[in-house]
DNA sequence: TCAAAAGTGTTTCGCCTACACCCATGT
DNA sequence: ACATGGGTGTAGGCGAAACACTTTTGA
């Protein structure tokens, strides 16, 4: 039986990006087969003894000449088994997130381009990509409010407000400026630099940056980072 | 490349069961292989042209003739490529309950035999086995406060205190009964029937059943299951 | 002096917590 | 009568929510 198995093994991308108050995808333009010219996730087969993570960093270099930040495990598509027109394929969807300062695009081998799309210009896409990404925005959405994942999001440092920004943003919820901050400060893993950062018009601002060291601390510590929204 | 792949696909479950204030997992004996004769994770290869749910419901069937009440996946295991020694395969992990109503088991045709193993209870199982079951013994745990997912591991009509055990069981800690009754019966989801059960001594306890309907209607209208404990 | 964005404090309200005694049944 | 488990109310504290004006800069 399981020398005749002949189920294939993906593994796919979401990548998000964040920049002046939109958040992207990487999609890249498939250079061969069925759905060659059309834009799909950053993915492709897993190669023999290749270890799954491996494989997704692997593919986003290749295809896009990218390091992510932040990755994870997203879910596993593999009910369908005819999701792929080639055949049986299973594929091990993964969550990235980078921050802006990695935002460049290198395409090389198999995508003849990559691009970032904001996420709510993304038409249909071959496969079931866009039930991926609808996932993956799910995920997001709801790590927000239980991990400190918006500081991949952003530069190393950063004025409040675009963290404000961001969790307004993607959580396509609006809330008082005050309260958030309270809330985030009193969390107490965020270090405030004494530098400033002027921008245009407007009263110029402190940049924060988010202390990853000391949150680990206190996350052995039975801290749990947690922040709700109701308006 | 791709049809060169040589990767295998399998599927493992790690089902949940409770009765009298324990929580058990079930495993199964190996029949073949290297590992005869070892308790293991129920689960096999995936068939050609089967969906990995389905997979994992025909393996339950075949190992141990269980049908389960709740299903869910749990993780992809892939990033070593020698967790299993027949060869690189990846294991897709779902996450299982069954009530006490379903508790019984008919081991068949992959098994000689199944088995209820209390969590406490788990020695050291082949392959990466131990590792899986740690991380569904956490999404259990996390679970419980999000999500009602405990009425999947009692009968369909249950007195107040097996609930109030259950969480006290597997999440390892004390609280206050009275709280607890009181923040899960304002939820508004449990019905409570006028059924009464005597269990030797003791005043007898009425019959509450989890109102699956009407917290899927909640839920749609932006309700969220929480609970949260300290003490 | 006006526009634009940053920064800041207090009161109110609801929920979680702590806490102990009575009730119904079996023996 | 006593042992066993079921059932119940209230007061206090803490954190979330609501809410608007001042400050600093560029134009």
């Amino acid at each position: 039986m399981s020398n005749t198995q002949k189920i294939k093994v993906a593994v796919d991308a979401i990548v998000f990006g964040y920049e002046s108050n939109q958040l992207f995808v990487l999609l890249i333009k498939q250079k061969y087969g069925k759905f060659k010219g059309q834009w799909v996730l950053p993915g492709g087969f897993v190669l023999n003894n290749e270890g799954l993570t491996n494989a997704v960093n692997r593919e986003l270099k290749e295809e896009a000449g990218i390091e992510v930040n932040y990755l994870e495990q997203l879910y596993t598509f593999g009910d369908d088994t005819k999701r792929d027109p080639r055949g049986h394929t299973i594929s091990v969807a993964y969550f990235a997130l980078v921050n802006p300062e990695n935002l460049n695009l290198i395409p090389d081998t198999d995508a003849s381009d990559a691009k970032w799309f904001p996420i709510d210009e993304i038409e249909k896409l071959p496969f079931d990509h866009n039930k991926i990404i609808d996932k993956a925005l799910e995920r997001l959405k709801a790590k927000l409010h239980y991990q400190p994942i918006g500081f991949d999001l952003l530069n190393k440092e950063f004025p409040f407000s675009d963290l404000e920004q961001l969790y307004m943003c993607i959580l396509e919820k609006k809330f008082d400026r005050r309260n958030f901050r309270k809330k985030i400060l009193s969390l107490g893993f965020l270090n405030e630099s004494n530098k400033i950062q002027k921008k245009g018009s407007g009263r110029p601002a402190k940049l924060f940056s988010f202390d990853r060291k000391n949150y680990k601390a206190m996350e052995k510590q039975r801290f749990h980072f947690e922040i709700k929204f109701v308006k």
